[in-house]
RNA sequence: CGGGGCGUGGCGCAGUCCGGUAGCGCAUCUGUUUUGGGAACAGAGGGUCGUAGGUUCAAAUCCUAUCGCCCCGACCA
């Protein structure tokens, strides 16, 4: 049914490549590893920004913009920071036909640029907290990339606060968790895990890396956000100190959170199917689209006229298209928006003229429903809003019914590479477990889950006691 | 960096082994008939075969070099 979509049961990495050429939302640009964002991925992009910056915004947050250049000592300022980073920066040597005196690196992220400006903007406590964010782009020089999930170049937001104490870096670090966990649940209709990174995964320079963590079709993990309590690395690096209340000298606590275009791949691999993309509706540039039929003049005037009175009131509620080009025909065009992944399709024909009703189909199921053109307002916003639903749980159900507890290290071993998917398991904190596992199994710990309660039992590794569950998995 | 694959009209490919008029499908344009799940017919336009050198009367095809991209692995949001 759907020409030149690889089945997921045959190429899962296949079909996902596909899924984004059927519905032309991204292409290779001419540098190995880089994007184009074409207009109907960039649309679900401007979705996810339109809504997380409400978000931000709500909660105090202002965006400003960091320039992309960075010089190249700056990223050596923090120990770590540059031990994650500097193998991955593209690095400027020239500039107006000259050898830079100092090289100049292409930000991977913006810590190090942020900092160096705080130190003058903070002297006081009456200066703090500081919630600034930035919508921008970043460059990563990756051995290997995958369309959104891995470019070298991507989009993300990055949040860079700081604070007067640990207490509250820590509580800004939660909230922006929680928002996270909300957009992907609420928006992308992604379940996510929540949770503490352990020190192995944790970001270059942080104290504390969290995570959202979701689960794609294929029962690998995907991380799909990351919130960072850096404690006092980068003020220290930049030596940002402020004065307290009580005249003494501190240094300032920080913050820092991101997601990234890496989740419109989140979103292809959580709900599409073989025949194409599929898009909640709450993210959806396109919610319905409606497809009329006609055979004459005569009766395309008619189904027009009748689709024009019926959405009159639409624009600013509903995001719709009504698809009245005449060089395609309707099976084309069902086809066309199925691939865009549009969820909902209205169809109108002579027939549903005399009886007054006309098809409403949806994408994620292929369900097809007669409905009264005189409801058609409220039956789409009901659809809409069901769809978004049964989309959450059925990815949510998908998620329960791969996630496993074990308790023997073999038993792991063996099921993740039969079954993949998520494995509570006791671990005892020891790195070189973790190191062990990875080597061995190539999953990792994903995360030390946040409402995961405490259990006595013992490390699959070593047998010692441990006090908890963390999540084993295959990542992307 | 290792393994695999590929560079030929806009896209996808055949042709390369065995040198001899550059081809097919899709897309595009024109026209007619069509239109409830990817329309049919007729016609048309579009290519220095990744690049550079070599062999030859003759190179997409043989030789040498080189560049690039994709997929799989190690590393990573």
């Amino acid at each position: 049914m759907a020409k030149g979509i690889t089945k997921r049961s045959v190429d899962y990495s296949r079909w996902y490549l596909d899924v984004i050429a059927a519905a032309q939302m991204a292409d290779y640009g001419p540098v190995k590893g880089c994007m184009v964002i074409r207009p109907t991925g960039y649309a679900i992009w401007e979705a996810m920004q339109s809504e997380l910056d409400a978000m931000f915004k709500e909660t105090g947050h202002v965006n400003a913009y960091f320039p992309l250049l960075i010089p190249e000592s700056f990223l050596q300022k923090e120990a770590e920071h540059v031990e994650g980073f500097a193998p991955e920066c593209a690095v400027v040597t020239h500039g107006g036909g000259k050898k830079l005196e100092e090289r100049v690196v292409i930000r991977p992220t913006s810590e190090t640029v942020i900092w160096s400006m705080y130190k003058n903007w903070i002297q006081s406590y009456r200066d703090l907290p500081l919630l600034i964010n930035q919508w921008a782009n970043v460059v990563r020089w990756e051995m290997r990339t995958r369309l959104f999930l891995r470019t070298m170049e991507f989009l993300w937001q990055e949040g860079h606060t700081a604070h007067a104490t640990y207490d509250e870096a820590e509580e800004e670090t939660l909230k922006i968790l929680g928002i996270y966990k909300n957009f992907a649940e609420e928006y992308m209709a992604m379940p996510v895990l929540t949770g503490l990174k352990t020190e192995k995964e944790r970001f270059a320079g942080a104290v504390k890396t969290y995570a959202i963590e979701a689960m794609m079709q294929d029962r690998r993990a995907l991380q799909a956000g990351t919130s960072h309590n850096l404690g006092q690395n980068f003020a220290k690096a930049f030596d940002v100190t402020f004065q307290t209340e009580n005249g003494k000298l501190e240094h300032v606590w920080a913050t820092s959170w991101g997601v990234s275009t890496r989740l419109i791949g989140g979103l292809i691999m959580t709900h599409s199917d073989d025949n194409g993309l599929v898009v909640p509706p709450r993210l959806a540039p396109v919610q319905v689209a409606i497809v009329p039929i006609w055979r004459s003049d005569d009766e395309k005037t008619a189904v027009l006229e009748r689709l024009h009175a019926i959405t009159a009131d639409w624009q600013g509620k509903i995001r719709f298209k009504l698809d009245d080009r005449d060089n395609y025909r309707p099976g084309w065009k069902f086809n066309e928006w199925e691939k865009q992944g549009v969820p909902i399709r209205l169809e109108m024909g002579p027939k549903d003229l005399a009886s007054e009703e006309l098809v409403m189909v949806k994408r994620h199921s292929g369900e097809k429903e007669r409905i009264p053109q005189s409801a058609v307002y409220e039956k789409v916003n009901e659809a809409l809003e069901q769809v978004q639903q049964e989309l959450f749980e059925r990815a949510l159900a998908h998620r329960e019914k791969n996630s496993h507890y074990v308790d023997s290290y073999s038993e792991l071993k063996e099921r993740l590479k039969d079954e993949g998917g998520f494995y509570y398991v006791h671990w005892n904190g020891k790195r070189e477990s973790e190191d062990k596992l990875q080597e061995e199994t190539k999953a990792t710990i994903r995360v030390i889950p946040s409402d995961q309660p405490e259990e006595n039992g013992q490390c699959i590794f070593t047998g010692e006691a441990s006090s908890r569950r963390v999540v084993v998995a295959k990542a992307y």
